[in-house]
DNA sequence: GTCGGAATAC
DNA sequence: GTATTCCGAC
């Protein structure tokens, strides 16, 4: 049986795909079938949901003029948080950076020395994990990809699936891309999406290369973006 | 505070 | 595989 936790600390989130503060997270990032290695949310996940939601500002927050990084400001609320969501109640900071440093090998996250409870998170690892189809077909460019979406359309995957696909691939880089832009709080669900160029100019100049990042990752090599 | 090995759980 | 737990070392 499942427990009852879930429902505390982030509410629904699993459940439906929302959208917050204009940012998606769609269902199958939780799900046993589409998540990749993993039966339940994973901490980076969690960890950019957190930094996705004003109301954890005071807790958790991406810094300032550093693309990617984040400061965890109360590491004894993030733990908390984590272990009510992962039904731990035994979880504490020792334990979730331990967690945090087993990324570090996986090239999702590494410490920002020098800097206390910083981590920052590998811009071009999250675009394969998020989008491991297109491992197989890369994009020429994400910028090429917010102009015309419907020019990807991989054969091999469904339509509806490679719409939450592209949702999902959106949300790590304008989670970022919103640190980049100042932090400001984007409106609107995302069938609106008057905004996609305009974040999208900013991803790509920050995030460009995409095809190359991926053929290197995909290879085990060096990342560019590190 | 941070790191990473080791054992363990799921 | 992805944590969780524990812990010694720095």
């Amino acid at each position: 049986m499942h427990c009852s936790c879930l429902a505390e600390g982030i509410p629904a989130i699993a459940s439906r795909n929302l959208w917050i503060s204009g940012l998606a997270f769609p269902d199958w990032a939780y799900k046993a079938e589409s998540s990749p290695g993993s039966r339940q949310i994973q901490l980076w996940h969690f960890i950019l949901e957190l930094l996705q939601k004003e109301e954890f500002r005071h807790v958790i927050a991406w810094q300032q003029g550093e693309y990617g990084e984040f400061v965890i400001k109360d590491p004894d609320e993030v733990a908390r948080l984590w272990g009510r969501r992962k039904c731990k109640p035994q979880m504490n900071y020792d334990k979730l950076s331990r967690a945090l440093r087993y990324y570090y090998n996986k090239r999702i996250l590494h410490k920002t020395k020098g800097k206390r409870f910083t981590y920052k998170f590998n811009c071009s690892k999250l675009i394969v994990v998020n989008y491991p189809l297109w491992e197989v077909r890369a994009p020429p460019s994400l910028h090429l990809l917010l102009g015309a979406p419907a020019l990807f359309r991989p054969a091999l995957v469904p339509m509806g699936v490679q719409s939450e696909l592209l949702h999902s691939m959106l949300f790590s880089h304008r989670a970022m891309a919103e640190q980049l832009a100042g932090q400001r709080t984007p409106q609107g669900p995302p069938e609106a999406s008057g905004d996609k160029k305009g974040s999208g100019s900013v991803v790509h100049r920050e995030c460009s290369g995409l095809g190359r990042a991926q053929g290197i990752l995909s290879r085990g090599g060096e990342d560019p973006f590190d």
